[in-house]
RNA sequence: GGGCCUGUGGGUUAGUCUGGCCUAUGCUAGAUGCUUUGGGAGCAUUUGACCCUGGUUCGAAUCCAGGCAGGCCCA
């Protein structure tokens, strides 16, 4: 008798406390349970890959699409909405030009200087066919898109004629599908990718190269809106996008200490204007081809707010893509009938001021509304009872900690103020998590024929170091320490280092990773 | 590509090995009523499940086969 319940208090009582969310230590069991909990998605669709969002979900990702979109405004892009299924031949076309590349990469290189194994390029293997409709079989199979090259450079090549339509700056936001094989995980790998895709035409290089740096401004903007810090890093040759002249990728540090690719922006040079004849007039009267360059992000951004933000007790938004900003509680409000009076009316300056609110009228002790917000992340709890309204005073917890009295006739600046200190909490936070999962290369030297590592790759960190290696030295790295080079950080060493393999100096600084 | 594992109310879980004590257990969530409201209140009543199709058997959540779905590991 005794022990059945002991047991029973032992088992019930740490679920009921947490509402029975996983410790964010455990980040690999916490993850997929919160994306759930917070009701962000539902896992429960039948196929592999593809969650319904929720409309909480929903909303905070259109949150983040809205901060792109002001981006892409800003920079005088504009919205385009290309069809999901493309036609069988364009994907020839594409790899055409992939084979073609590899071929001129190869023969310019020494082949002892490449790594032996070259994944399968393209997306031949990861997409959907439509091969027929109704009854019949379909005389050209189609795909649906992988992403968006092939049909717009296709519909490019018809709308630019002269120098006068460029420098021509696109972008949408659609859905796109890729069959992963590999386990799938909520907003981080997904069949189903909901994605933007900018894409450029230029006049020359020099136009393609101003916008690959306009990107990079835009990314770091979203990222000080989301609140995190990043890695920016070249992405080396084996790594680069199919078609690509480089590629510049932007990693996330995770708290599991594996990186996360949230963004890509690639140069094209002319190479895919070459394949999909994309060419203009210019003012002498030559045809030129352009250059272009593609950016894209998905919901991957989305994955990274709630894995690097949110702690044991749930999520936790950045006020910019918070759906709720603030939530009013109004307390024992039976007692007093002025109390909703006074919480409707402070509401209403809320989003008259501009800020997102909700009412928490619910039937519900006040702490089970604290505990309820707490895991859907909501930056700002606001409680008004009959003790507050008569001293004209309000209290407001915030979700990365604290609890404080207003006087109501501050209330809008005591909001504005609290979500910007959320914002500085939430920046450094994430800074700390990536400064303390990067660690210097222990090293690698060759003993007796045999390259051994100098020190201990624990799991869980990423290891920076000078490298100034060819393929086959990186494949020497990868190989001994089971991470993978996410490539030329943009922010190279001050003073030249030796390189982890060849001992020449340099200042290319370069980070290990276990990748997403 | 190769291998392994799993499928029980909305979630989670017992039962499966060893077929019958199952009219299927607990927690949680949901509904209704009373009550309650400054950090997860209480009581009462109540809805709700054995993945699908076959097979074995007097009898299947339990054993077998196939399907579907999900998870894990290795190349």
């Amino acid at each position: 008798m005794k022990p059945y319940s002991l047991a029973r208090d032992i088992m019930a009582k740490p679920d009921k406390a947490k509402r029975g969310i996983p410790a964010k230590a455990d980040f690999n069991a916490w993850y997929p349970s919160i994306v759930e909990i917070a009701d962000l998605v539902d896992k429960r669709y039948p196929i592999k890959g593809m969650d319904v969002w929720k409309p909480y979900g929903w909303k905070t990702m259109s949150l983040i699409d809205g901060l792109t979109r002001d981006q892409m405004d800003r920079t005088g892009h504009e919205e385009y909405n290309f069809p999901l299924l493309v036609p069988e031949d364009l994907l020839e076309k594409e790899n055409r030009l992939v084979s073609l590349l590899k071929k001129s990469r190869e023969e310019g290189v020494d082949p002892s200087e490449l790594r032996m194994e070259e994944e399968d390029t393209g997306f031949k293997k990861e997409v959907y066919w439509v091969k027929h409709a109704g009854e019949n079989n379909l005389d050209v199979p189609m795909f649906l898109r992988p992403t968006s090259e092939t049909p717009m450079y296709t519909l490019f090549s018809l709308w630019i004629r002269s120098h006068s339509d460029l420098p021509l700056k696109t972008f949408q936001i659609v859905n796109t599908f890729r069959y992963e094989t590999k386990q799938t995980r909520s907003f981080i790998r997904v069949r189903e990718i909901h994605f933007f895709e900018a894409h450029t035409a230029h006049k020359d290089q020099a136009g393609a190269d101003a916008q690959i740096e306009e990107d990079a401004q835009i990314v770091q903007n979203l990222l000080h809106d989301l609140c995190f810090p990043a890695i920016v890093s070249k992405r080396p040759v084996w790594d680069t996008f199919p078609g690509a002249w480089f590629t510049t990728a932007v990693d996330i540090m995770m708290p599991n200490g594996r990186t996360l690719q949230v963004a890509t922006y690639h140069h094209y040079k002319d190479q895919w204007a070459r394949a999909f004849d994309v060419k203009y007039e210019d003012s002498e009267g030559n045809s030129q081809f352009c250059h272009q360059t593609t950016f894209g992000m998905s919901e991957r951004m989305l994955g990274a707010v709630v894995g690097v933000h949110g702690d044991d007790a749930g999520l936790i938004f950045p006020p910019k893509v918070a759906p709720i900003q603030v939530v009013l509680m109004p307390i024992a409000s039976h007692i007093d009938e002025n109390v909703i009076v006074k919480v409707n009316s402070m509401a209403k300056d809320l989003k008259d001021a501009g800020f997102r609110v909700k009412i928490d009228d619910r039937d519900l002790r006040p702490g089970a509304k604290h505990y309820h917000w707490e895991i859907k992340g909501v930056p700002l709890r606001l409680e008004l009872g009959p003790r507050d309204l008569a001293e004209d005073k309000f209290i407001m917890s915030l979700r990365t900690g604290g609890k404080e009295e207003f006087p109501t006739s501050s209330l809008i600046e005591s909001v504005k103020d609290s979500l910007s200190l959320i914002e500085s909490h939430l920046r450094s936070r994430s800074q700390e998590l990536m400064d303390s999962k990067i660690s210097k290369f222990p090293g690698i030297s060759k003993e007796s024929g045999n390259w051994q590592l100098l020190g201990e790759i624990k799991d869980g960190m990423v290891y920076e170091l000078a490298f100034d290696g060819n393929d086959s030295d990186a494949e020497i790295i990868e190989k001994s320490t089971g991470l993978a080079f996410l490539g030329d950080c943009v922010d190279p060493y001050e003073t030249p280092q030796p390189c982890a393999i060849t001992g020449r100096m340099t200042t290319r600084k370069q980070y290990l990773a276990r990748m997403y």
